[in-house]
DNA sequence: ATAGGGTTAG
């Protein structure tokens, strides 16, 4: 066979400057193969072709052919230009893999070029890239002359690593040295607030902005859309926007993230189609915001329909798509449609995407489907920090405290450094599964040992990790030992040991702190109120309600749902809108009366109203929960098990009903309520009664 | 010459 096309040849030993218009021209017309022979060609390139050539190389998404090229250098007995250990420091952080930039970085030393602020900066970026904090940190304390481009790297380093606090901490540290944050720094910080939804901090830098004339800056403007998105506040997001002068893509998928993300749906839709009226055309990360803003309010078919446009458009769905799709398919509690997009994930090859594949194990577990999240987490090819923290979160969750303590461990021991996110994981598994001193030895290493100092969430941990197994006092004074202001999360976890406790005094105590921190939970309310009632103090019991009532708030009705065939089925307190209600009532009197036989009584400290002992025990039978699983039952089509799930925290006495179905009919009954799941099989729950 | 904003675990 012979060819038809004949490639022009490479001439041999270049001179420099012609070779240097030769790789040039190739580069021109987009034949990298064809540089790259001609450079291999040139005896003695000059640094700018070697620099010319690296960098498009990188620029074109091939990192691996310009490090190649370096390399090639220094075996031909070539030191390296200083320019050139720019380019290829870029280069060996765009590969993502810090053995080069390492490689890069001590070839520097060696040839004693590493105090060249520009070759350090480069540098700590690529260390960055790689998320190499440390690597990062060495270049940056080694560096003597530190400009501002310096100190906006490392701090973004920190910020892109996860390290929001230490991104901040140097921030500040600059200002302290008297070094003047320009535009880039103070946009590549911002997101260190939102991840931290640091309002303070957002609000200090928006003022810096201001005094700075940095307002017309689309970067620093979009970044403080987001901030102010994230730490809640829609208002102040949608004036900055307001104000811009010029507003791009970016700034657009802000304000409409800001809206999404704090349940202002239907305005965000308005928004999104007066966008697509406007100069500024939709991209990609747009459909995602929509189709993720769709999804976080339970708009799903609508999510469905958007995912059907975005590709119309044009648009394929990537692994933000799936990953902001996901998630919805466990609030939509709908195992089948979460495994159809698994399915999807496969057919594109998207099982390479690490943060895909974490979506799919956490969509898995938050359909109760536990196995299935380990089936995930087993195949995947490398584990990233987020990977081990999310099947620590699924398994704590579930209440397996045990698996949790494994999975730290080997966790530990492939050398994974945890987090801030691992702990909260780690410390919630322990309060799920009364493991106090577990928990107690690894809040005290975390400092001591990983450098994560506790936050305000993890000592709220450590006081759900007392208070479930009982030990209410040490819980309520390590609250008050806390460094910082106890979070209601904190104070929320004694008050609900305190109703499974029944501890009164710590209960009004806590429940007093919780109206200050936030007055409009209606949950807070109904706790008190609860407990008193238990306790028989009519007269408190009523001041709590009537408290509730001056403050304008009504309680949260609760509701279960479960899936059945294709179909989704909800349930409230004494429903009976379901086609089947009448077998629905006459299977729970039925086991009712088992029960009586067994020798249970109905609990009835957990009716709300203050009503007679009968009405009290009709009220309980017909709870949503309760009523969702005997539905369950009674369609369950030869499956072994049922999945239900609630929005508020589970009844006790239906805790203990549930326990009895499961003897009785001999099923496994999964029920997620607002707090975690509870595995029910042969009368006995996973939660060990800490529900 | 080197650096930047939006969608992803709690």
């Amino acid at each position: 066979m012979v060819s038809t096309k004949v490639a022009p040849s490479v001439p041999t030993k270049l001179s420099s400057h012609l070779g240097h218009r030769l790789v040039k021209a190739a580069l021109n017309v987009g034949d990298f193969r064809r540089a790259q022979q001609l450079f291999d060609n040139i005896p003695q390139p000059d640094p700018t072709t070697s620099y010319t050539l690296i960098s498009a190389l990188t620029t074109y998404g091939l990192p691996h052919e310009a490090i190649r090229l370096y390399a090639s250098l220094w075996a031909r007995g070539i030191k390296p230009h200083n320019s050139v250990f720019l380019a290829v420091a870029k280069a060996s952080g765009a590969s993502g893999d810090v053995l080069r930039v390492k490689q890069v970085h001590d070839d520097a030393i060696r040839c004693g070029v590493i105090s060249d602020v520009f070759l350090g900066n480069a540098l700590i970026h690529a260390y960055g890239k790689c998320k190499c904090t440390e690597g990062a940190r060495r270049v940056f304390d080694d560096l003597v002359v530190k400009d501002v481009v310096s100190w906006t790297c490392m701090s973004s380093c920190y910020v892109n690593c996860g390290l929001p606090r230490q991104g901040l901490a140097v921030f500040h540290e600059m200002g302290r040295k008297g070094v003047k944050p320009n535009s880039v720094t103070v946009s590549s910080i911002l997101p260190a607030c939102s991840e931290l939804k640091d309002l303070k901090s957002g609000r200090a830098i928006h003022g810096f902005a201001m005094r700075h004339e940095m307002m017309e800056n689309v970067f620093v403007c979009s970044a403080l859309v987001s901030m102010y998105a994230r730490c809640l506040s829609v208002k102040p997001a949608r004036l900055v926007f307001d104000l811009m002068p010029h507003r791009d893509v970016v700034s657009w998928n802000g304000v409409l993230t800001a809206y999404f993300t704090n349940k202002e749906y239907e305005k965000g839709l308005a928004l999104f189609s007066q966008m697509r009226s406007k100069v500024v055309k939709a991209d990609e990360a747009t459909w995602n915001a929509v189709i993720g803003g769709c999804m976080e309010n339970g708009q799903t078919d609508e999510a469905v329909e958007m995912l059907r446009k975005m590709q119309s458009m044009g648009f394929k769905p990537n692994q933000i798509t799936i990953s902001s799709f996901l998630p919805a398919c466990s609030i939509l509690k709908s195992l089948r449609m979460g495994k159809e997009v698994h399915c999807y994930v496969f057919r594109h090859w998207l099982v390479w995407d690490l943060t895909t594949l974490t979506a799919v194990l956490y969509m898995y577990a938050k359909c109760g489907d536990l196995n299935l999240s380990r089936n995930v987490f087993g195949m995947m090819h490398r584990k990233d920090v987020v990977a081990w923290n999310t099947m620590i979160i699924a398994n704590a969750m579930h209440g397996n405290g045990k698996e949790v303590l494994l999975l730290f461990e080997s966790m530990l021991q492939s050398g994974m450094r945890p987090n801030s996110v691992t702990f909260t994981g780690v410390l919630s598994g322990c309060s799920h599964s009364r493991l106090v001193e577990e928990g107690l030895q690894i809040f005290n290493s975390m400092g001591r040992d990983h450098q994560v100092e506790p936050d305000a969430n993890h000592y709220a941990c450590m006081v759900d990790v007392f208070s479930r197994a009982g030990r209410l006092v040490e819980a309520y004074e390590f609250i008050q030992r806390m460094p910082m202001e106890p979070t209601a999360s904190a104070w929320g976890a004694l008050l609900g040991a305190c109703r499974v406790y029944k501890n009164v005094e710590l209960a009004k105590v806590s429940a007093s702190k919780l109206f200050e921190i936030e007055p409009n939970n209606p949950g807070n309310y109904v706790s008190l109120f609860n407990i008193l009632v238990t306790a028989k103090l009519w007269n408190e019991a009523s001041k709590a309600r009537i408290l509730m009532k001056e403050r304008g708030i009504t309680k949260t009705p609760g509701c279960s749902w479960l899936q059945v065939g294709n179909r989704v089925y909800t349930f409230v307190v004494g429903d009976k809108n379901n086609m089947e209600s009448d077998k629905i009532y006459d299977f729970l009197d039925e086991l009712d009366e088992k029960m009586k036989l067994a020798g249970y009584k109905p609990d009835t400290d957990y009716v709300l109203q203050d009503v007679d002992q009968e009405e009290k025990a009709a009220s309980l039978c017909s709870h949503s929960e309760r009523l969702a699983v005997a539905f369950g039952i009674l369609n369950l089509n030869g499956q072994s098990s049922i999945r239900v799930f609630k929005n508020l925290r589970i009844c006790g006495d239906c805790h203990n009903v549930i326990k009895y179905i499961s003897k009785d009919v001999g099923v496994t009954i999964i029920v997620r309520d607002s707090l975690r799941f509870h595995h029910f099989r042969n009368g006995n729950c996973s939660c060990q009664d800490l529900w």
